[in-house]
DNA sequence: ACCTGAACACCGTTCAAGT
DNA sequence: ACCTGAACACCGTTCAAGT
């Protein structure tokens, strides 16, 4: 594995381990087997690590995407399992979902890391399509009905990691509140 | 105005300034005309200066949802001025906003901080529950609606300030499509 | 081309005093 | 009670060398 790869590894790690505190560029470079600073021959600065690891991590959420529109069931259990993965991702890496999704300085402007992140959303994009296709949701312009799905999954999810979403009594969890919201868009069949 | 209100004063104009790097103990301290370390000998760290920020700015949200709920127009109208407040909110003061729901470290548990959101929270509640009351919104159960609508505003407003909202077709600003979703929901006259 | 080691400026935090 | 000043450990980053 080429030393950047090594680098990124060791970052993921530490993020999973300690939050984004403990990726200290002294830390990733040790825990690689190499000086203090040589994250810097490969990396410009702290950030631009960081955004590689989201861009990184873009792409695996893509493949996930990927494989699940491949899959041989219907398109609103494919949703489901999209919205499972998200879900799944934030709960388990809960630092690195948040350098994706909740960050404000990883994101340069025509980056790999808003192109990666642009694939990803586009794969999602096409899920929902295919819902709308067989009339499971609203018939609005697609990029915006995917847009304000991913939106409301996003902040669902930010809202239970900051512990903003108190088990008082109607605010369930991430999964059955996105389902309640997409059982309400469904377009009830004319009369 | 007592040293406590002044090192928070401080610490949200350096928020507004430079953002969340550019609060440092000793810049604070500094800018409240006191010395380097004077503000630990009012808040137990930098983590507890920056909830105290939060929580004061859950107290103005409050204040401005209660206004808004007071005033005489229609619960729909009441409903889109609380979302506008958010979003300008979002705007005009990116890191406190941030703080305030984007960040996981703020959060203890039972702190006055999850007092004063829970209030404010409370508020938008309200509001939902009068655009019930209208049936301008669907008849499920009060928090749990009043939770999707606000988690997808958080959403949708952590999207575009990440820049993930990019102008691509059919992803509008934020306020058009929380309004879109809203008009989604509306219920649709029995026959 | 890739890596190391010393050095710099800056920060959060602690502690012993000051008034 | 409230504040200051010195000090510590740690970090991002830079730079001059090493191989």
């Amino acid at each position: 594995m080429t030393t950047d790869k090594n680098l990124i590894a060791a970052a993921m790690s530490l993020l999973d381990e300690g939050g984004e505190d403990a990726v200290t560029l002294r830390a990733v470079g040790h825990a690689t087997g190499l000086s203090h600073n040589a994250p810097y021959k490969h990396f410009t600065n702290r950030e631009a690590l960081l955004a590689a690891v989201a861009t990184s991590d873009f792409a695996a959420l893509s493949d996930a995407f990927v494989a699940i529109r491949a899959a041989r069931i219907s398109p609103i259990k494919k949703l489901n399992n999209a919205l499972k993965v998200v879900i799944d991702y934030s709960v388990q890496h809960p630092a690195r979902y948040r350098l994706m999704f909740s960050d404000s300085g990883t994101a340069k402007e025509g980056g790999a890391l808003e192109q990666e992140a642009s694939i990803a959303f586009g794969e999602f994009i096409a899920i929902v399509k295919e819902c709308q296709a067989e009339r499971l949701l609203p018939d609005i312009p697609n990029n915006t009905l995917a847009g304000l799905l991913f939106a409301t999954l996003h902040g669902l999810i930010a809202f239970q990691a900051n512990g903003r979403m108190h088990p008082k009594k109607g605010l369930n969890g991430v999964l059955p509140s996105i389902e309640l919201l997409i059982t309400l868009l469904a377009p009830r069949p004319e009369l």
